[in-house]
RNA sequence: GGCCCCUUCAUCUAGCGGUCCAGGAUGCAAGGUUUUCAUCCUUGUCACAGGGGUUCGAGUCCCCUAGGGGUCACCA
């Protein structure tokens, strides 16, 4: 049985390169019908917060994560890591220091003056004499001093490093609330964690999680160290490159699985395949085809796969999704042709909603450009007509017989379709671009679509 | 700075010693479709960081150099 977990520590939103990591974790232990376990890693009392906590929870529901069994606080585990602590401390593998933070900093200031690597000495390791008064010890444990550390990465291969690297690191503060390196190897062995995959911002973490370990007699799980994602600049992910925060994408109008089959392809991948369905993904994902190399975050590939997506979707779904931008299609009758129309063009249901007010709603304004383009000569005579001819025609109803219409114009009056497809689409929708005329008087209706003709003509008349 | 990790097109990547004058995707460019824009289709553009080895043969193995990243807390 494979059992994996994610355990981010409660200190802000959930960050794109974490919903990596869970993912891959995720689809892992689903792969293998194993089970995806979360752990929220708020031993700093300090440094937490509830809503963080919330908020990392609400990524995980938004993008459809689920998890299995309820998630972990370690704040809610103190006493059992101080059982360990004690146990330790009986058996001689853990000991008290009495250095004070003070003390400590100056040892290090010392070292790095001598160009040596800050440590700690070891002084009180084995220290039998009277503790200094006043001072609350800080828990140590006991690492080895000579020989190496090595472990099996499933990502990099074998990593070994060696025991001097490692000091005698603490593991309970002098308040007593334990340190991460020990309740996480705690955590993840009690949890029955068989494989950890996580960033490889961890990977020196992982020799003081073994000494943890082997001191206490748990057995080791797998450590798969992802490579981290890098900013469009081949610097550290910062918010110039899209954003951080998860729910910034829902806000932005991406589709989950759009995020998701972007973010499995960051670092993973499966021959020539570029779309992956979450089953897919369960069914191919295997953490040791990870790449070793970090890779960057890509906004235009991501777009592309948010199109894709979009286009795909039912038209129900868009339309219930577009309510969050302001979009209330659900029972509106042009709901079809209206999604039909903008799911083929959008890149992001954001652009979706401000293409969709542009048709639903009379221009307020227009483009001063377009303007010069499109209403140069006898423009205005022309649209002029055109509204004529929409007012003498009969009952007006589909796409199509509005283009019967406009091929009638211009064969009447013996022009390019140019001369009254810009004038009109500037009226309409108040630029240039945009969809089908036909399809945009149709959806409006005639009423309107002669309505926003004379407001254009009204507005340049008062030129 | 010490230690560790990494290095194929602009970007994500395929490649696991010969099938690679390096394949796919995004981007970009050109053309086609369209009344316009977008979509879509077609074509094109662009890479094995550098230098040494090993081998009949190296993008693939080894070493060095360079560049990038990580890490050195009573943070997680």
């Amino acid at each position: 049985m494979i059992v994996t977990r994610f355990a981010p520590s409660p200190t802000g939103f959930l960050h794109i390169g974490g919903l990596r990591t869970a993912l891959f974790n995720y689809l892992w232990a689903r792969r293998n019908g194993g089970e995806f376990k979360l752990r929220i890693e708020d031993t700093d009392l300090s440094r937490n917060s509830a809503e963080a906590t919330k908020a990392i929870l609400e990524a995980f529901e938004w993008v459809g994560m689920d998890y299995d069994g309820d998630p972990v606080y370690q704040s809610d585990r103190f006493d059992l890591y101080k059982s360990y602590i004690i146990k330790l401390l009986d058996e001689g593998k853990a000991y008290k220091c009495y250095m004070s933070k003070e003390e400590l900093d100056k040892l290090r200031e010392e070292q790095m003056a001598r160009k040596e690597r800050p440590r700690y000495d070891g002084r009180y390791r084995d220290f039998t004499g009277t503790p200094p008064e006043g001072v609350e010890p800080v828990i140590r444990i006991k690492a080895p001093r000579h020989g190496e550390i090595v472990f099996e990465d499933g990502i990099k291969g074998t990593i070994v490093i060696k025991a001097d690297e490692v000091d005698d690191f603490i593991i309970a503060r002098s308040d007593g609330t334990p340190t991460y390196n020990f309740v996480v190897a705690i955590d993840d062995a009690l949890m029955g964690i068989t494989d950890v995959i996580r960033g490889d911002d961890h990977l020196y973490n992982t020799p003081k999680q073994i000494v943890v370990y082997e001191a206490l007699g748990f057995k080791l799980p797998r450590f798969y160290h992802v490579p981290m994602i890098l900013g469009e600049g081949g610097k550290k992910l910062s918010k110039r490159d899209g954003a951080a925060d998860v729910m910034d994408y829902k806000r932005m109008g991406y589709l989950p699985e759009a995020l998701l089959n972007f973010l499995v392809r960051l670092g993973w991948s499966h021959g020539d395949q570029e779309i992956f369905s979450k089953e897919e993904m369960i069914e191919l994902f295997d953490p040791s085809d990870i790449n070793a190399s970090a890779s960057q975050y890509n906004l235009d590939k991501l777009l592309w796969l948010n199109s894709h997506y979009i286009k795909n979707s039912p038209n129900e779904r868009l339309a219930t999704l577009l309510e969050d931008f302001g979009i209330y299609l659900l029972s509106h009758d042009k709901r079809e042709i209206l999604l039909d129309i903008f799911k083929e063009r959008c890149k992001t249901l954001a652009e979706m909603a401000e293409q969709i007010k542009e048709v639903l709603e009379t221009p307020e304004a227009y483009d001063e450009k377009a303007m010069k383009r499109a209403m140069k000569g006898d423009a205005a005579e022309i649209l002029s007509d055109f509204a004529q001819m929409l007012k003498d025609a009969k009952e007006l109803h589909l796409p199509v017989e509005y283009h019967k219409l406009m091929e009638d114009f211009v064969a009447q009056k013996e022009i390019g379709f140019g001369k009254i497809g810009m004038p009109l689409r500037l009226a309409l929708i108040g630029r240039l671009g945009g969809p089908d005329l036909g399809d945009v008087m149709s959806i409006i209706g005639k009423e309107e679509t002669i309505a926003r003709i004379e407001k254009l003509l009204g507005f340049i008349a008062d030129r």
